[in-house]
DNA sequence: AAGTGGTCTAGACCACATA
DNA sequence: ATGTGGTCTAGACCACTTG
Protein backbone atom coordinates (compact mmCIF):
# COMPACT_ATOMS: atom_id res chain seq x y z
CA UNK A 1 0.00 0.00 0.00
CA UNK A 2 1.58 3.46 -1.11
CA UNK A 3 1.16 6.76 0.63
CA UNK A 4 -1.45 8.06 -1.79
CA UNK A 5 -1.48 11.99 -0.21
CA UNK A 6 0.24 13.06 3.13
CA UNK A 7 -1.43 15.41 5.69
CA UNK A 8 -2.69 18.33 4.66
CA UNK A 9 -0.39 20.19 6.54
CA UNK A 10 2.21 19.14 4.47
CA UNK A 11 0.49 20.50 1.14
CA UNK A 12 3.75 23.51 1.10
CA UNK A 13 6.89 21.94 1.44
CA UNK A 14 8.67 20.49 -0.91
CA UNK A 15 7.19 16.28 -2.42
CA UNK A 16 10.42 14.74 -3.18
CA UNK A 17 12.14 15.16 0.08
CA UNK A 18 11.64 12.24 2.99
CA UNK A 19 8.61 12.75 5.27
CA UNK A 20 11.12 13.91 8.38
CA UNK A 21 12.85 16.55 6.18
CA UNK A 22 8.95 17.69 5.42
CA UNK A 23 7.64 18.00 8.64
CA UNK A 24 10.98 19.31 9.53
CA UNK A 25 10.83 22.43 6.97
CA UNK A 26 6.98 23.05 8.19
CA UNK A 27 7.65 22.94 12.21
CA UNK A 28 10.30 25.39 11.66
CA UNK A 29 7.99 27.26 9.64
CA UNK A 30 5.29 27.65 12.38
CA UNK A 31 8.27 28.40 14.88
CA UNK A 32 8.91 31.54 12.83
CA UNK A 33 5.75 32.25 12.58
CA UNK A 34 5.33 32.60 16.56
CA UNK A 35 2.75 29.45 17.02
CA UNK A 36 4.11 28.97 19.95
CA UNK A 37 4.85 32.12 22.62
CA UNK A 38 8.22 30.74 24.50
CA UNK A 39 5.96 29.61 27.44
CA UNK A 40 3.91 27.66 25.74
CA UNK A 41 4.74 24.11 24.68
CA UNK A 42 4.12 22.79 21.30
CA UNK A 43 1.64 20.09 21.44
CA UNK A 44 2.56 16.48 22.48
CA UNK A 45 4.77 14.34 20.43
CA UNK A 46 1.80 12.08 20.14
CA UNK A 47 -0.55 14.70 19.17
CA UNK A 48 1.62 16.34 16.40
CA UNK A 49 2.79 12.76 14.51
CA UNK A 50 -1.14 12.14 14.43
CA UNK A 51 -1.83 15.66 12.87
CA UNK A 52 1.13 15.40 10.61
CA UNK A 53 0.09 11.61 9.65
CA UNK A 54 3.17 10.29 10.62
CA UNK A 55 4.94 7.52 13.41
CA UNK A 56 5.36 8.99 16.54
CA UNK A 57 9.34 7.65 15.96
CA UNK A 58 9.56 9.50 12.62
CA UNK A 59 8.29 12.58 14.31
CA UNK A 60 10.84 11.98 17.36
CA UNK A 61 13.56 12.37 15.16
CA UNK A 62 12.44 15.91 13.56
CA UNK A 63 12.14 16.99 17.01
CA UNK A 64 15.47 16.05 18.11
CA UNK A 65 17.13 17.51 14.86
CA UNK A 66 15.08 20.49 15.94
CA UNK A 67 16.35 20.57 19.56
CA UNK A 68 20.28 19.67 18.31
CA UNK A 69 19.72 23.06 15.83
CA UNK A 70 18.75 24.50 19.38
CA UNK A 71 15.61 26.08 17.86
CA UNK A 72 13.65 23.91 20.54
CA UNK A 73 14.32 22.86 24.24
CA UNK A 74 12.91 19.60 25.77
CA UNK A 75 12.34 18.70 28.32
CA UNK A 76 11.03 15.55 30.25
CA UNK A 77 7.57 15.64 31.72
CA UNK A 78 7.58 19.02 31.20
CA UNK A 79 7.19 19.44 27.36
CA UNK A 80 8.88 20.79 23.98
CA UNK A 81 9.44 24.74 23.91
CA UNK A 82 11.16 27.37 21.62
CA UNK A 83 14.03 28.27 22.38
CA UNK A 84 14.62 31.88 22.93
CA UNK A 85 17.72 33.53 21.41
CA UNK A 86 20.34 33.83 23.79
CA UNK A 87 23.03 34.91 21.80
CA UNK A 88 25.49 33.24 23.91
CA UNK A 89 27.88 33.48 21.42
CA UNK A 90 28.08 36.99 20.82
CA UNK A 91 31.53 37.88 19.92
CA UNK A 92 31.09 40.13 22.07
CA UNK A 93 31.39 37.66 25.10
CA UNK A 94 35.36 37.58 24.29
CA UNK A 95 36.26 40.70 25.24
CA UNK A 96 38.03 40.37 28.63
CA UNK A 97 36.12 42.17 31.07
CA UNK A 98 38.18 42.15 34.37
CA UNK A 99 37.55 40.45 37.59
CA UNK A 100 34.23 40.14 36.76
CA UNK A 101 31.50 37.28 36.88
CA UNK A 102 27.84 37.26 34.78
CA UNK A 103 26.96 40.89 35.45
CA UNK A 104 25.36 42.57 32.26
CA UNK A 105 27.74 45.86 31.25
CA UNK A 106 26.51 49.26 31.59
CA UNK A 107 25.45 50.87 28.90
CA UNK A 108 24.87 55.37 28.46
CA UNK A 109 23.31 56.62 25.00
CA UNK A 110 25.61 59.54 23.55
CA UNK A 111 23.03 60.12 20.91
CA UNK A 112 19.39 59.78 19.18
CA UNK A 113 18.81 61.28 15.94
CA UNK A 114 16.75 60.57 12.90
CA UNK A 115 19.22 60.05 9.43
CA UNK A 116 18.86 59.43 6.13
CA UNK A 117 20.77 56.43 5.78
CA UNK A 118 24.79 55.95 4.29
CA UNK A 119 24.87 53.66 1.69
CA UNK A 120 26.27 50.68 3.73
CA UNK A 121 23.75 51.25 6.60
CA UNK A 122 21.17 51.38 3.68
CA UNK A 123 22.74 48.00 2.36
CA UNK A 124 23.03 46.16 5.54
CA UNK A 125 19.04 46.93 7.00
CA UNK A 126 18.04 46.10 3.10
CA UNK A 127 16.24 49.63 3.19
CA UNK A 128 16.96 52.02 0.21
CA UNK A 129 19.60 54.75 0.15
CA UNK A 130 18.58 58.34 2.06
CA UNK A 131 15.88 56.21 3.64
CA UNK A 132 14.77 57.58 7.37
CA UNK A 133 16.62 55.58 9.73
CA UNK A 134 16.99 55.86 13.99
CA UNK A 135 20.51 56.08 15.15
CA UNK A 136 21.69 55.22 18.50
CA UNK A 137 25.09 56.04 19.60
CA UNK A 138 25.62 53.99 22.61
CA UNK A 139 28.93 53.62 25.31
CA UNK A 140 28.72 50.34 26.95
CA UNK A 141 30.54 50.04 30.22
CA UNK A 142 31.96 47.30 32.78
CA UNK A 143 32.59 48.72 36.27
CA UNK A 144 32.71 52.33 35.00
CA UNK A 145 34.92 51.92 32.12
CA UNK A 146 34.12 51.97 28.52
CA UNK A 147 34.87 48.85 26.98
CA UNK A 148 33.02 49.05 23.49
CA UNK A 149 31.35 51.82 21.17
CA UNK A 150 28.30 51.15 19.24
CA UNK A 151 26.59 52.63 17.10
CA UNK A 152 22.94 51.26 16.06
CA UNK A 153 20.59 51.67 13.09
CA UNK A 154 17.06 51.27 13.09
CA UNK A 155 14.66 51.56 10.50
CA UNK A 156 12.13 54.08 10.25
CA UNK A 157 8.72 54.49 10.88
CA UNK A 158 8.96 50.65 12.14
CA UNK A 159 11.09 51.78 15.57
CA UNK A 160 9.54 54.93 15.55
CA UNK A 161 8.48 54.00 19.45
CA UNK A 162 11.99 53.81 19.98
CA UNK A 163 12.87 57.26 18.98
CA UNK A 164 10.03 58.37 21.27
CA UNK A 165 10.95 56.52 24.51
CA UNK A 166 12.91 58.31 26.77
CA UNK A 167 16.65 58.20 26.91
CA UNK A 168 16.28 56.71 30.53
CA UNK A 169 14.25 53.66 29.72
CA UNK A 170 16.57 52.79 26.66
CA UNK A 171 18.80 50.62 29.72
CA UNK A 172 21.34 48.32 28.98
CA UNK A 173 19.71 45.63 26.79
CA UNK A 174 17.56 46.59 23.85
CA UNK A 175 16.02 43.57 22.66
CA UNK A 176 13.17 43.24 25.36
CA UNK A 177 12.98 47.05 24.51
CA UNK A 178 11.88 46.21 20.77
CA UNK A 179 9.78 43.50 22.18
CA UNK A 180 7.80 45.57 24.91
CA UNK A 181 7.38 48.63 22.49
CA UNK A 182 6.65 46.92 19.06
CA UNK A 183 6.25 43.00 19.53
CA UNK A 184 9.57 42.51 17.37
CA UNK A 185 11.61 39.97 18.43
CA UNK A 186 15.27 39.21 17.19
CA UNK A 187 15.62 35.39 15.70
CA UNK A 188 19.14 35.41 15.05
CA UNK A 189 22.64 37.65 14.19
CA UNK A 190 25.58 37.58 11.75
CA UNK A 191 28.75 39.25 13.28
CA UNK A 192 31.71 40.06 11.52
CA UNK A 193 34.85 41.02 13.08
CA UNK A 194 38.16 42.85 11.39
CA UNK A 195 40.59 45.04 12.98
CA UNK A 196 41.18 48.70 12.64
CA UNK A 197 42.47 51.41 13.98
CA UNK A 198 41.06 54.11 16.77
CA UNK A 199 39.88 57.86 15.32
CA UNK A 200 40.81 60.76 17.25
CA UNK A 201 37.13 60.33 18.69
CA UNK A 202 37.43 56.66 19.13
CA UNK A 203 40.29 57.48 21.11
CA UNK A 204 38.63 59.38 23.61
CA UNK A 205 35.79 57.67 24.06
CA UNK A 206 37.96 54.41 25.00
CA UNK A 207 40.11 55.71 26.37
CA UNK A 208 43.41 55.25 24.43
CA UNK A 209 45.54 56.27 22.11
CA UNK A 210 44.53 56.96 18.32
CA UNK A 211 45.72 54.42 16.14
CA UNK A 212 45.62 51.94 18.88
CA UNK A 213 43.90 48.76 17.28
CA UNK A 214 40.61 48.19 17.94
CA UNK A 215 38.16 44.91 17.13
CA UNK A 216 35.17 45.80 14.73
CA UNK A 217 32.33 43.84 15.05
CA UNK A 218 29.04 44.29 12.79
CA UNK A 219 26.40 43.22 13.59
CA UNK A 220 23.09 42.39 11.47
CA UNK A 221 19.91 41.10 13.53
CA UNK A 222 17.05 39.45 11.93
CA UNK A 223 13.73 38.08 13.28
CA UNK A 224 12.30 34.83 13.05
CA UNK A 225 10.87 35.46 9.57
CA UNK A 226 14.08 36.73 8.46
CA UNK A 227 13.70 40.33 7.80
CA UNK A 228 16.43 42.58 9.11
CA UNK A 229 15.68 44.44 12.04
CA UNK A 230 18.66 46.04 13.20
CA UNK A 231 22.52 47.16 11.95
CA UNK A 232 25.17 47.63 14.47
CA UNK A 233 28.61 48.55 14.39
CA UNK A 234 30.68 48.27 17.52
CA UNK A 235 34.46 49.03 18.63
CA UNK A 236 36.53 48.01 21.69
CA UNK A 237 39.83 47.84 22.57
CA UNK A 238 42.26 45.13 20.67
CA UNK A 239 43.93 44.54 23.56
CA UNK A 240 41.47 43.06 25.87
CA UNK A 241 39.89 40.79 22.63
CA UNK A 242 40.42 36.65 23.15
CA UNK A 243 38.91 34.40 20.73
CA UNK A 244 39.01 31.06 21.07
CA UNK A 245 37.86 28.25 18.95
CA UNK A 246 37.59 24.21 18.51
CA UNK A 247 38.31 22.80 15.48
CA UNK A 248 38.13 19.25 13.90
CA UNK B 1 13.16 -10.94 31.15
CA UNK B 2 15.56 -8.29 31.94
CA UNK B 3 19.10 -7.97 30.93
CA UNK B 4 21.05 -9.01 33.41
CA UNK B 5 24.31 -8.11 31.90
CA UNK B 6 25.21 -6.43 28.52
CA UNK B 7 27.76 -6.99 25.55
CA UNK B 8 31.06 -7.96 27.67
CA UNK B 9 32.15 -4.72 24.76
CA UNK B 10 30.31 -1.87 26.85
CA UNK B 11 32.44 -3.70 30.48
CA UNK B 12 34.06 -0.37 30.97
CA UNK B 13 31.72 2.31 30.09
CA UNK B 14 29.67 4.02 32.91
CA UNK B 15 26.69 1.36 34.04
CA UNK B 16 24.40 3.93 34.97
CA UNK B 17 24.32 5.78 31.31
CA UNK B 18 21.68 4.83 28.84
CA UNK B 19 22.66 2.14 26.30
CA UNK B 20 22.89 4.23 23.55
CA UNK B 21 25.58 6.93 25.43
CA UNK B 22 27.67 3.88 26.23
CA UNK B 23 27.96 2.26 22.83
CA UNK B 24 28.62 6.21 21.91
CA UNK B 25 31.34 6.32 24.41
CA UNK B 26 33.04 3.22 23.46
CA UNK B 27 33.07 3.76 19.29
CA UNK B 28 34.88 7.04 20.14
CA UNK B 29 37.23 5.04 22.45
CA UNK B 30 37.45 3.04 19.53
CA UNK B 31 38.23 5.91 17.38
CA UNK B 32 40.68 7.14 19.26
CA UNK B 33 42.93 3.91 19.46
CA UNK B 34 43.14 4.01 15.96
CA UNK B 35 41.10 0.66 15.50
CA UNK B 36 40.46 1.83 11.62
CA UNK B 37 42.38 3.82 9.50
CA UNK B 38 40.72 6.22 7.66
CA UNK B 39 40.14 4.02 4.33
CA UNK B 40 38.64 0.99 6.37
CA UNK B 41 34.78 1.04 6.76
CA UNK B 42 33.11 0.64 9.93
CA UNK B 43 31.75 -2.89 10.52
CA UNK B 44 28.04 -2.52 9.47
CA UNK B 45 25.25 -1.71 11.41
CA UNK B 46 24.17 -5.20 11.38
CA UNK B 47 27.73 -6.26 12.87
CA UNK B 48 28.22 -3.72 14.89
CA UNK B 49 24.53 -3.63 16.53
CA UNK B 50 25.24 -7.88 17.24
CA UNK B 51 28.80 -6.86 18.71
CA UNK B 52 27.16 -4.30 21.05
CA UNK B 53 24.07 -6.65 21.79
CA UNK B 54 21.71 -3.99 21.06
CA UNK B 55 18.80 -3.34 18.33
CA UNK B 56 19.85 -1.39 15.27
CA UNK B 57 17.51 1.09 15.45
CA UNK B 58 19.23 2.15 18.81
CA UNK B 59 22.78 1.69 17.19
CA UNK B 60 21.62 3.71 14.00
CA UNK B 61 21.18 6.56 16.59
CA UNK B 62 24.39 6.09 18.18
CA UNK B 63 25.66 6.41 14.24
CA UNK B 64 23.85 9.17 13.61
CA UNK B 65 24.74 11.52 16.46
CA UNK B 66 28.93 10.75 15.89
CA UNK B 67 28.39 12.01 12.32
CA UNK B 68 26.80 15.10 13.51
CA UNK B 69 29.30 15.19 15.72
CA UNK B 70 31.74 15.14 12.64
CA UNK B 71 33.76 12.11 13.83
CA UNK B 72 32.05 9.91 11.98
CA UNK B 73 31.19 9.57 8.24
CA UNK B 74 28.44 8.03 6.48
CA UNK B 75 27.93 6.94 2.75
CA UNK B 76 24.78 4.89 1.79
CA UNK B 77 25.91 2.02 -0.21
CA UNK B 78 29.65 2.64 0.12
CA UNK B 79 29.22 2.23 4.69
CA UNK B 80 30.83 3.95 7.55
CA UNK B 81 34.31 5.82 7.90
CA UNK B 82 36.43 7.54 10.53
CA UNK B 83 36.42 11.30 9.45
CA UNK B 84 39.83 12.86 9.04
CA UNK B 85 40.49 16.24 10.37
CA UNK B 86 39.81 18.58 7.49
CA UNK B 87 40.48 21.89 9.26
CA UNK B 88 38.13 23.43 7.26
CA UNK B 89 37.31 25.92 9.99
CA UNK B 90 40.79 26.93 10.80
CA UNK B 91 41.25 30.86 11.56
CA UNK B 92 43.70 30.90 8.84
CA UNK B 93 40.99 30.33 6.06
CA UNK B 94 39.78 34.04 6.76
CA UNK B 95 42.87 36.00 6.00
CA UNK B 96 41.41 37.26 2.31
CA UNK B 97 43.25 35.64 -0.14
CA UNK B 98 42.67 37.93 -3.35
CA UNK B 99 41.94 36.59 -6.64
CA UNK B 100 42.45 33.15 -5.79
CA UNK B 101 40.11 29.72 -5.27
CA UNK B 102 40.82 26.83 -3.95
CA UNK B 103 44.85 26.73 -3.99
CA UNK B 104 47.19 25.29 -0.91
CA UNK B 105 49.04 28.51 -0.27
CA UNK B 106 53.24 27.90 -0.64
CA UNK B 107 55.41 28.22 1.92
CA UNK B 108 59.28 29.08 3.09
CA UNK B 109 61.22 27.64 5.84
CA UNK B 110 62.95 30.67 7.20
CA UNK B 111 64.97 28.55 10.20
CA UNK B 112 64.89 25.44 11.90
CA UNK B 113 66.66 24.59 15.19
CA UNK B 114 66.55 23.05 18.30
CA UNK B 115 65.88 25.15 21.52
CA UNK B 116 64.69 24.39 25.12
CA UNK B 117 61.73 25.09 25.52
CA UNK B 118 60.61 29.16 26.46
CA UNK B 119 57.93 28.85 29.38
CA UNK B 120 54.74 29.80 27.03
CA UNK B 121 55.78 27.29 24.58
CA UNK B 122 56.68 24.25 27.95
CA UNK B 123 53.17 24.69 28.92
CA UNK B 124 51.28 24.58 25.60
CA UNK B 125 53.15 21.39 24.65
CA UNK B 126 52.76 20.70 27.86
CA UNK B 127 56.15 19.36 28.47
CA UNK B 128 59.39 20.44 31.06
CA UNK B 129 60.50 24.02 30.73
CA UNK B 130 63.85 24.03 29.10
CA UNK B 131 63.24 20.62 27.64
CA UNK B 132 64.36 20.21 23.84
CA UNK B 133 61.74 21.28 21.11
CA UNK B 134 62.11 21.42 17.89
CA UNK B 135 61.25 24.87 16.26
CA UNK B 136 59.72 26.21 12.65
CA UNK B 137 60.16 29.63 11.37
CA UNK B 138 57.50 29.46 8.26
CA UNK B 139 56.68 32.23 5.84
CA UNK B 140 53.32 31.33 4.04
CA UNK B 141 52.87 32.57 0.85
CA UNK B 142 50.11 33.29 -1.47
CA UNK B 143 51.11 34.05 -5.55
CA UNK B 144 53.98 34.71 -3.96
CA UNK B 145 53.26 37.32 -1.52
CA UNK B 146 54.10 36.81 2.05
CA UNK B 147 50.56 36.67 4.08
CA UNK B 148 51.38 34.56 7.61
CA UNK B 149 54.38 34.31 9.51
CA UNK B 150 54.16 31.07 11.50
CA UNK B 151 56.49 29.62 14.48
CA UNK B 152 55.95 26.24 15.23
CA UNK B 153 57.39 24.01 18.22
CA UNK B 154 57.23 20.16 18.19
CA UNK B 155 58.76 17.81 21.10
CA UNK B 156 61.95 16.16 21.21
CA UNK B 157 62.91 13.11 20.68
CA UNK B 158 59.38 12.26 19.38
CA UNK B 159 59.98 15.00 16.44
CA UNK B 160 63.79 14.40 15.60
CA UNK B 161 62.94 12.72 12.24
CA UNK B 162 61.60 15.97 11.22
CA UNK B 163 64.89 17.52 12.40
CA UNK B 164 66.68 15.50 9.98
CA UNK B 165 64.98 15.26 6.37
CA UNK B 166 66.02 18.21 4.08
CA UNK B 167 63.88 21.14 3.93
CA UNK B 168 62.68 20.90 0.43
CA UNK B 169 60.47 17.79 1.79
CA UNK B 170 58.85 19.67 4.49
CA UNK B 171 56.68 21.20 1.87
CA UNK B 172 53.55 23.44 2.52
CA UNK B 173 51.69 20.96 4.29
CA UNK B 174 53.44 19.96 8.12
CA UNK B 175 50.38 17.17 8.88
CA UNK B 176 50.78 14.61 6.12
CA UNK B 177 54.66 14.29 6.74
CA UNK B 178 53.78 14.06 10.39
CA UNK B 179 51.99 10.99 9.46
CA UNK B 180 54.08 9.67 6.79
CA UNK B 181 57.41 10.53 9.12
CA UNK B 182 56.17 9.01 12.90
CA UNK B 183 53.08 7.55 12.39
CA UNK B 184 51.40 10.61 14.33
CA UNK B 185 47.79 12.32 13.38
CA UNK B 186 46.81 15.18 14.13
CA UNK B 187 42.79 14.84 15.38
CA UNK B 188 41.78 18.15 16.91
CA UNK B 189 43.14 21.64 17.39
CA UNK B 190 42.56 24.53 19.55
CA UNK B 191 43.17 28.41 18.02
CA UNK B 192 42.83 31.41 19.95
CA UNK B 193 42.92 34.64 18.40
CA UNK B 194 44.12 38.10 19.75
CA UNK B 195 45.38 41.45 18.02
CA UNK B 196 49.39 42.26 18.26
CA UNK B 197 50.88 44.81 16.35
CA UNK B 198 54.03 43.74 13.95
CA UNK B 199 57.63 44.13 15.51
CA UNK B 200 60.28 45.25 12.80
CA UNK B 201 61.47 42.30 12.57
CA UNK B 202 57.69 40.99 11.49
CA UNK B 203 57.15 44.44 9.28
CA UNK B 204 59.95 43.33 7.03
CA UNK B 205 58.47 39.86 6.47
CA UNK B 206 55.00 41.06 5.91
CA UNK B 207 56.02 43.82 3.80
CA UNK B 208 54.08 46.31 6.28
CA UNK B 209 55.02 49.14 8.24
CA UNK B 210 56.05 48.55 12.00
CA UNK B 211 53.02 49.04 14.73
CA UNK B 212 50.62 47.60 12.51
CA UNK B 213 47.97 45.89 13.72
CA UNK B 214 48.50 41.81 13.56
CA UNK B 215 45.80 39.02 13.93
CA UNK B 216 47.75 36.25 16.28
CA UNK B 217 46.61 32.89 15.87
CA UNK B 218 47.79 30.62 18.20
CA UNK B 219 46.96 26.74 17.74
CA UNK B 220 47.44 24.09 19.73
CA UNK B 221 47.36 20.61 18.15
CA UNK B 222 46.25 17.53 19.41
CA UNK B 223 46.10 13.36 18.49
CA UNK B 224 43.30 11.32 18.73
CA UNK B 225 44.25 10.77 22.25
CA UNK B 226 44.30 14.25 23.60
CA UNK B 227 48.31 14.12 23.68
CA UNK B 228 49.64 17.88 22.62
CA UNK B 229 51.55 17.10 19.33
CA UNK B 230 52.02 21.04 18.38
CA UNK B 231 52.26 24.23 19.48
CA UNK B 232 52.31 27.40 16.74
CA UNK B 233 51.95 30.82 16.55
CA UNK B 234 51.23 32.71 13.70
CA UNK B 235 50.94 36.41 12.99
CA UNK B 236 48.85 38.23 9.87
CA UNK B 237 48.60 41.20 8.55
CA UNK B 238 44.98 42.51 10.48
CA UNK B 239 43.85 44.59 7.36
CA UNK B 240 43.37 41.14 5.67
CA UNK B 241 41.24 39.52 8.09
CA UNK B 242 37.90 38.83 7.93
CA UNK B 243 35.76 36.63 10.39
CA UNK B 244 32.09 35.70 10.52
CA UNK B 245 29.54 34.19 12.51
CA UNK B 246 26.28 33.24 13.24
CA UNK B 247 24.61 33.30 16.08
CA UNK B 248 21.33 32.06 17.59
C1' DA C 1 -2.71 9.70 38.90
C1' DA C 2 -2.12 11.44 34.48
C1' DG C 3 0.56 13.16 30.95
C1' DT C 4 4.94 14.31 29.15
C1' DG C 5 9.31 13.06 26.83
C1' DG C 6 13.29 9.19 26.92
C1' DT C 7 14.85 4.51 25.82
C1' DC C 8 14.81 0.44 23.23
C1' DT C 9 13.17 -3.03 20.21
C1' DA C 10 11.91 -5.56 15.67
C1' DG C 11 11.19 -5.47 11.20
C1' DA C 12 9.62 -3.87 6.36
C1' DC C 13 10.96 -1.51 2.48
C1' DC C 14 13.81 1.81 -0.32
C1' DA C 15 18.05 4.09 -2.53
C1' DC C 16 22.65 3.95 -3.55
C1' DA C 17 27.40 2.02 -4.64
C1' DT C 18 30.14 -1.56 -6.23
C1' DA C 19 31.44 -5.62 -8.67
C1' DA D 1 23.22 -9.22 -7.54
C1' DT D 2 24.72 -8.08 -3.22
C1' DG D 3 25.48 -5.38 0.62
C1' DT D 4 25.47 -0.93 2.46
C1' DG D 5 23.09 2.87 4.81
C1' DG D 6 18.28 5.70 4.74
C1' DT D 7 13.31 5.92 5.77
C1' DC D 8 9.38 4.77 8.30
C1' DT D 9 6.43 2.20 11.24
C1' DA D 10 4.28 0.24 15.72
C1' DG D 11 4.53 -0.50 20.17
C1' DA D 12 6.46 -1.66 25.01
C1' DC D 13 8.28 0.19 28.91
C1' DC D 14 10.68 3.76 31.83
C1' DA D 15 11.61 8.46 34.12
C1' DC D 16 10.28 12.80 35.11
C1' DT D 17 6.96 16.72 36.20
C1' DT D 18 2.82 18.51 37.66
C1' DG D 19 -1.66 18.79 39.92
Amino acid sequence: MTQASSSPALAQTDQRLPLHARVKDDLIRRVRANEWGSTTPLPPESALAEAYAISVGTLRRVLAELAADGILERHQGRGTYVRRATFQHSLFRFFRMQGGTGQTPGSRILERNTQNAPAHVAAALNVKEHSAVLHLHRLRLWQDTPFLIENIWLPLPQFQPIAEISLDELGSLLYPEYEKRIGLIIGSATEELSVTQATDGQAVLLNCISGDPLVKINRTARTHTGDVAEYRESHGLASSFRYQVEIN
